[in-house]
DNA sequence: TCTGGGGTCCTAGGACCC
DNA sequence: TCTGGGGTCCTAGGACCC
């Protein structure tokens, strides 16, 4: 039985159920109904399939825990490459019944069918019937989905009933579901909002819901104020649409077990996660402008410097060098670290167009030669076939360090072919053709 | 959930200028 | 030199999301 509803704008939220243990599923099917678990590597569950969670395993729980209380359980390593796959062949299907979709994370979309009903000769609900069943049916993945009047109350929608649920709510019935729902649960208030909330008196959704605009605007910043209108059922937040190709700042952060004061040994982490976060900034074709690189003690407290570039950059070595001069202004030799972390700012597109003073454009344009080719090597034999020297201490120290098995293996990987150093100006290490 | 990693946006407060 | 008011820019940090 289907109800014909007008909605003033019918946004629809995809959201992929358990969604990397599913893929998983979908790409080796005798794992179909067994307790599946991604994230070998990091030594935590990262995705858990509902047969897992039927067991009793939840999300960050330590791997030799669930080892142990569930020997049943079937333990993989992350494959991101055929996560993205189906994530692409989820938004491929979407298309098909609107160009308006936001490719909002690996394994959610929202969609506008606003507008779609008669191109598609169908109902606004028919067609997330229909679009539902392209997903399951083509991917093997089950996908839960919301469709209602703009996005909160969409998310509201698909997180209504999981895993493969199908939840309707036009805009009259948007206080049905809000009066059963606890604030936390909204996309976009988080645990210190929710109970600021529930110390002024509210409890649910619809509590919150119902205050007037001006006690809200007293009580709360802009984007509170903007879920408050999307949950009285008005369009706030635009779908963006288009590739997301276009980054603010790009980071790489790195913990390391056991902890260290070793200056050397954080300086080769700091080096590493610059050379990673570089190789993603040339990825995008992307240049920074400005960095800040910081520790981060035993306590999480962070210690660090946000420095401006002379010219937009997209290789490691001018920022290794400020920062082996400047490490001292954060580094304490009796405090111990548990991270390193460096993020990229200011980033723009294209080529750098800097004016050959000081024959420095020439050196530029060199430095950036030989990251080319590392880049192509790394595509053909594999990531990390080639890194820094100053990198170094950070890759043979983990050796020492993590889980042993796995990390050997990795270390292996990493020196196999290894024959000689090279130097071009930056002291390369690992194989040379 | 004693805490992994990668992001975005907003606000308060200080510095500086008129 | 003091006093007052107001605008802009920058930075640190909070809050939240997947």
């Amino acid at each position: 039985m289907l109800t014909h509803t007008t909605f003033p704008q019918a946004i629809l939220h995809i959201d992929g159920d358990a969604f990397f243990a599913s893929c998983e599923v979908a790409k080796d099917p005798s794992l179909r109904g067994k307790p599946v678990v991604t994230g070998r590597e990091r030594g935590i569950v990262s995705s858990m399939s509902y047969e897992a969670k039927a067991l009793g395993v939840s999300r960050a729980m330590k791997l030799h825990m669930v080892k142990k209380m569930f020997p049943s359980v079937i333990i993989l390593p992350s494959d991101y490459e055929t996560y993205s796959l189906y994530s692409r062949r989820m938004y491929a299907i979407v298309r098909r019944y609107t160009l308006a979709v936001e490719e909002y994370s690996i394994d959610e979309c929202f969609a506008d069918l606003t507008g779609m009903r008669r191109p598609n000769k169908m109902s606004y609900e028919e067609m997330a019937i229909r679009l539902k069943d392209d997903l399951d049916g083509e991917l093997g993945i089950s996908f839960s989905i919301g469709l209602s009047v703009n996005k909160v109350m969409a998310k509201v929608g698909s997180k209504w009933k999981k895993p493969s649920g199908l939840t309707i709510i036009p805009g009259r019935d948007i206080h049905l579901y809000l009066a059963q729902l606890p604030l936390i649960k909204i996309w976009g208030i988080g645990s210190q909002t929710a109970a600021y909330l529930n110390k002024l008196g509210l409890k649910t959704a619809l509590d919150f819901a119902g205050q007037s605009p001006a006690w809200v605007a007293e009580k709360l910043s802009k984007p509170f104020q903007e879920i408050y209108r999307e949950l009285n059922g008005d369009f706030v937040y635009p779908l963006v649409l288009g590739d997301k190709h276009d980054y603010a700042s790009i980071s790489k952060t790195k913990t390391f077990t056991p902890p260290s004061r070793d200056r050397a040994f954080i300086f080769a982490q700091l080096a590493k996660n610059v050379e990673n976060a570089c190789i993603k900034l040339r990825r995008h074709d992307l240049h920074a402008r400005q960095f800040a690189f910081f520790l981060k003690t035993q306590e999480f407290r962070h210690y660090g410097l946000e420095i401006k570039l002379s010219q937009p950059i997209s290789t490691p070595s001018e920022i290794l060098g400020i920062i082996r001069e400047r490490l001292s202004e954060v580094y304490r030799p009796n405090v111990l670290y548990r991270a390193t972390g460096i993020v990229l700012m200011e980033l723009t597109h294209g080529d750098v167009q800097t004016i050959d003073l000081f024959g420095k454009y020439k050196e530029i344009t060199r430095v950036n030669k030989i990251y080319e080719a590392i880049d192509a090597l790394s595509v053909k034999y594999g990531k990390h076939t080639i890194f820094l020297g100053s990198s170094l201490k950070a890759v043979t120290e983990k050796a020492h360090a993590g889980s042993r098995g796995q990390v050997s293996e990795r270390r292996n990987h990493l020196f196999k072919g290894e024959t000689a150093r090279k130097r071009l100006g930056i002291p390369f290490m690992g194989k040379v053709v």
